[in-house]
Formats: C-alpha cells, structure tokens, sequence
DNA sequence: GATGAATGAGTGTTCATTCAT
DNA sequence: CATGAATGAACACTCATTCAT
C-alpha cells in the first residue's frame, strides 16, 4: 500500500457520502435521464427532441445529462445498446445444432410476447432504431445482434430441406419486422395473434 | 416545360404576361422545390435540411420557398402528399369485384418493379416517412390511401375462401412493409426476388 | 451563353438590389462587425469576449455575425490579417541592397509614430496578438511578416561590419517589441520620443 | 512537507489534532492546488482551464478547492502573487545607495539565469500576466513592485552621469520585457547570451 | 415575382459555484 | 475537512422566418 493510497482511504473516512451511496445515486440518476430520453425519442424523433426536453422530463438540469453522458450521441448510444440486450437474451443456445421447429416456434412466441408485455418500450424502441440518423450510430451492434439470428433461421431452414435457405430466413425476418412494425403503428386493431398463427402455419 | 420554354415566358416580360404564364412559372417553381427538397430530406434528414440547403438545390433565394409554401412544414407534406398518388395509381380498379388471383399477382409485381426501378425515389421517400415528425402531419393520408389496398386484399382472400381474411390482409401489407423496409436498408444482398417468389408461392 | 444563365440574368432584372448594392451592404456591415470585435478583443481577451458582445456593440443580432464570419476563429483571424497589413506597407523597398542608415532611422520613426497616432488601434491589435490562443491561429502569418523584417535588419549590421549582425536584429526586434509593450500599458508616462532617440543613438 | 508527515497527522485523527497540524495540512493542499493551478493556467490559459482540471490534477475534489480560495479569480490572484515574490527577492539591497555597475550587471545576470533555469516557470508565468483579464486584477501588484526597480535603475544611471536617467532606466526595463518576451516566444533560436552580452555593453 | 440581409429563439455543451452529506 | 451531485447562466452556433428593396 503506497503512501498515496494510505492518505485517500484515510480521506475517504472525511467524505459525508460512502462510494456506494454514491454509486447508487449515480446508477438511479443514469435510470432516470434514459428513461426520458428513451420516451422522447421515441414520441418525437431524436432530432427533435432536446436536451432541455430530456432535463425537464427527468426533472433534473440541463447540466446534469453531461455529468451522466458526454454528450447527447452518447445518451443515445446507451439507450439503444441497452435495449439491444434484451433482444440479445432472447436468442436461442443451439451449441451448433439447428433449432428443431419447437425452437423456432417457441422463440417466436416469446418475441411476440415481449412485443406485446413490454409495448411501450417498443414502440419507443423501434421508433428509435427506425431513424437514420441513429442507424448510423448503431449499425455495427445491429449487424452483430441480427446476423446470428438470420443465420440461426437459414440454418433452421436447411434442416428441414428447403430450396432457398438463406432466402427464407430473411424473408422471416423481413416479415418480422414488417408485423412490429404495424403492431406499433395501429396496436388496437392489428390482430396480432392471428396474424401470429398464420405465420407458424405457412412459413414455419 | 423546359427551360426554354420558361425563358420564352421571361422574356415577354415587357408585354403583359397572360394569367397562364404566370401559373406556369409557378408550376415549375413550384416543382424544383419541391424535387429538391425530396432528394435532400431523403439523403440527410428533416431536421438536418435546412431551407437555405433546398434553396440552393433549386437554384433560388431562401426567400421564394415562402412565396410558394407557407413554411417548412407544408413543404414537407406537399412533397409526401404527392409520392402518395404514385402508391394510389398503382391500385388496380376492380369495380366492386374481388381481385383475380392474377390480378393481385400482377399488383404485387408492379409494386415491387417500382420499388427497384425508382429505388432512389421510394428510399428518399420510405426514409421520410419513417421520421415520427412527419407521420403525425400525414398519418391521416396515409391511412385514407391504405385502407382501401386493405380491404382489397381482404376481399381477395374472402374470395378464396380464406378463413381469416381481413388477418391475412393486414399481415400482406404487413410483409410487404418488412419486405421493403429491408430491401431499402441492403439493397445489396437483400434477395428481393427470389422472396416475391416465395411470398407469392406461400401466401398467394 | 446558356439557358441557365439567361434565366439568371433575366431574373436579376426582378430582384430590388442591384448585386453592388449588396455588396456595398456586405463591405459595411463586415467592417463594423470587424470593428467591434478588434475593440471588445483588446478590451477583455478572445475567450471573455462572447459573440453576443461583439453583436451587441456592432448594434446587430448574433446570428448576423455568422452571416459574414464561419466561426469566432474566422472573426479572429480576419481582424489580424487586416492589422498585418499595415504592418508589411511599412517594411521599406531595398531591392536587395542593404539599407541606409538613413533608411534604417527614417523605418524606427514610422514605426513610432504609427505607434502613437494609431495608438487605439495598435493598442487593441498588441494585446490580440499576445494571447497564446491567437499566436496558434496566426502564427505563421506573423513569421511570415516578422522574417523579412529581422533579416533587413540582420542586413544592415553586416553592411555596419557589426560582430554578430543576427544577435543584433533579433535585440532590436525584441527592444521594439519592450517599447510597444511598455508604451502600450502606460502611454501617459511612457517617454517615447527620449527613449526613441537614445535607441538611435546606441543602437543603430 | 511530505506526503509521510501528513499521513501522521491525518492518522492522529483519532486524537484531536493541534492548531498547528491543521494548519500544515492547509498549506499543503494550498500549495498543491496553486501548483496545479500555475501549470494548467500556463500550458492552456486561464479561461480554458477549469476548476475541474485544477481539481483532478491537484488530486482532490472540485468543492475543495472553495475551501481555500474563495473563487477562480482569488485562486490566480494568489498565484500571481506568490510569482511576484521570486522578482522581488532578486532585486539586490543597496541601503539608499546606488548600484555600482558590477551589481547591476549581476543583477542582470541574475534575471537572466532565473529566466534559463526556471524556464518552465516563467514561461507559464509570463502567459498569463500577459492576458488583459489578469492585468487588470494584479495592475497595482505589478506596479508595487515593478516601480522600485525602475527607481533603482534610474538611480544607477544618474550616478553615471547620463543625461536623462529615467528615461535610460524605462528603456532598460522595456528592453528586458521585449527580450524576455522573444525568448519565451522562441527559446531554441533566441540568442540570449549573445544579446545579453550586447545588452550590457550597449547599455550599462 | 425575387432577393438575401437580418432577426431571435433555439440548440448542444461547458463550467464556476453551491450544498447536502 | 472533504466529496461530487446538482444548478443555472453563459457560450458558440444554427436556422426558420420576415421584410425592405
């Protein structure tokens, strides 16, 4: 233990605050700023929203953001990367085999379950992803989550002897998309489930 | 009308203009910015283009663009509005009669030939459409344009006997939206015919 | 002549100011905004003096100022550019031959009374030039003036058969240098004119 | 004071410390705060360095730095200052007498020798008097204790029988802020030993 | 109809300073 | 004595919009 180390653990004992309740400070403040950011994007666009809209929401100043994030690209960065995980969590562990069609079926309900259960964080999601400003920023993370889940699915469909794998599989995904995307715009009246089962049936 | 034709009306200038000289130099005014706007929404975004950035596309003052739109804002949608025809037009007409198998065949080929052919078009337009600031200004167009492709494929599938059929018709638009948004996204290597193939095959 | 440019003529004709109207416009408002920015600059420093100061003095709205300016930096280095040039008209013409002594006197007697009859403005330009951020924006502008003018010197003391004729030009830049300064902080007590002299007498 | 001394005392926290072991541990932080001040003040300038960065390097919290100074500007002040102290101790003592040539020009000597050595020092030093804001707070410091060197100096030159010894003694000063000034500007190429050699034959 | 100088409210960001702990 | 989260006023800069000409 070096001199230097001894006279900051001995400061530490002068601070009113312990690092903990620091931390904890920190991580709910961090909770709350992207809670905002996150459903402001999501309601307007990240161009539109500011800043001092963020604040104001979080109930915070202006200034504050920049103690918890370097700048607004980073606050953005962290509220999409965030939502990445969850995505990321729900894929399948194959340890190399390709998903036998109870996999795939199952995969499928708990994403529309997720869908459905975390709507609101969703839509903000989706919207968010949606903007190109912000798919520059996150392209790289999106290839990287979205490439194993198509690959995933082409290997599904070559199990089972279809003629164009790979075609298939982005086909899939592109109908995917092309469901959340309606669910969010119209939740009320797109019958999802329906819609769901039509999917299992002919494409699975 | 050519650019000859606009310097002829110019340079009559001395002698009164008649009424429909004027209206043409307004239509064409009227027309460059408006073309240019499209090309600039699309490439960077709403909010990064800038007014005096269209002007100077279009090769005129800041100031003119109010003489032909209030503000920003109806340029916006006077652009939208007018790629909505394009969409509408390509509607085939049926009198009442539910499409043929044939027909909505057809209809999904003219779709997705336009979709390739005027990929600059509907990428610049598909990327605007997608900003949530712009939908709330035309979410009401686009719902009075779409219902009716809607209920179209309802009835087609209502013809065919289909048990659900206002589900599979939601979930057709529904693809064909996954379809295109993907295809925009990776022009490259998304394997767009080979999944109308499939898409018409299994769902058709 | 091109259609384009037939349009553009043509509608010249409409437009109310003719483009030297303009441009006298532009000339004037420059040299205001320039005008202002070289006081304020001097006054405080580059970094307290704010854009909105400068826009205050000039009498017009900040954003105005970026109509004329990139940036703060442009501001900045256009100010000194144009103080430099007052500068290089001093430097006398030799065509390569030494100079005078004459010559040499009848330069220090310029120098000074530029320094006394322009003291406002050479007050305000010394103290721009002697904040570290403005030698980094400028710096080699001023080696570019500031060589020629040692090298003169160097010059004239080896046609005087001194020793060390770059030791003495480099001291007598660094003495003119001490003078300005010193004449600048305190021109009510400073005596110019007697140091002038002594300088000739033991250094020239 | 070293950093084990201090830990002693911080270590007999336990025990209530003396009056006299406070005081050590305040003007230690002081003098590292200064010194952290005077580095980043001279590498960067004052206002683009914050309370933070002085903070960070001083190895201590931002609050902290309140706790000794009252603001910004007290915390320049004090280092200024403290630079003054290191002038004032080589002006030589004379007890109303005037200086002989021999210490004049070891004072010279001196003031040249302090310039090489503690380059690093000055240099800093030099950069931030030299900025208006920092005149204005310490303009009367300066005087306090720039004018008895010019007294001296005066004294030295009318014991020397010149004619006009003030005159002579401004000069000298002037002639040794514009070579300190080059030096700063351009160490490596600035041939100060030669120049003070010409200096004090020219001159003294 | 057409121009572009001009405005002012807005943006993201920084930072000296305060204060509960 | 010491911390760092928090504030708020300031900054450089942008841009939709207006308006005299």
């Amino acid at each position: 233990m070096t001199d230097r180390s001894i006279i900051k653990s001995l400061q530490q004992k002068m601070s009113p605050r312990t690092e903990q309740q620091y931390n904890e400070i920190r991580e709910h403040r961090k909770a709350t700023i992207m809670q905002a950011g996150l459903e402001l994007f999501a309601q307007y666009s990240i161009e539109t929203t500011s800043i001092s809209m963020i604040a104001k929401r979080a109930g915070i100043s202006k200034g504050l953001i920049y103690n918890y994030f370097d700048n607004k690209e980073a606050l953005i960065v962290a509220i999409v990367t965030e939502g990445f995980e969850e995505f990321t969590r729900m894929i399948p562990e194959t340890h190399g085999q390709p998903l036998s069609k109870e996999q795939l079926i199952h995969y499928l309900n708990t994403t529309f379950d997720v869908l459905t259960t975390d709507f609101q964080y969703w839509k903000l999601y989706f919207s968010i992803v949606m903007q190109p400003a912000v798919m520059k920023l996150i392209e790289d993370q999106l290839m990287a989550i979205m490439m194993p889940v198509v690959m995933l699915m082409a290997d599904y469909y070559e199990s089972q002897g279809v003629a164009n794998p790979m075609a298939h599989a982005r086909m899939l995904g592109a109908i995917l998309d092309g469901i959340s995307l309606n669910y969010m715009l119209d939740p009320e009246n797109f019958p999802l489930t329906d819609i769901k089962n039509i999917l299992i049936q002919k494409f699975i």
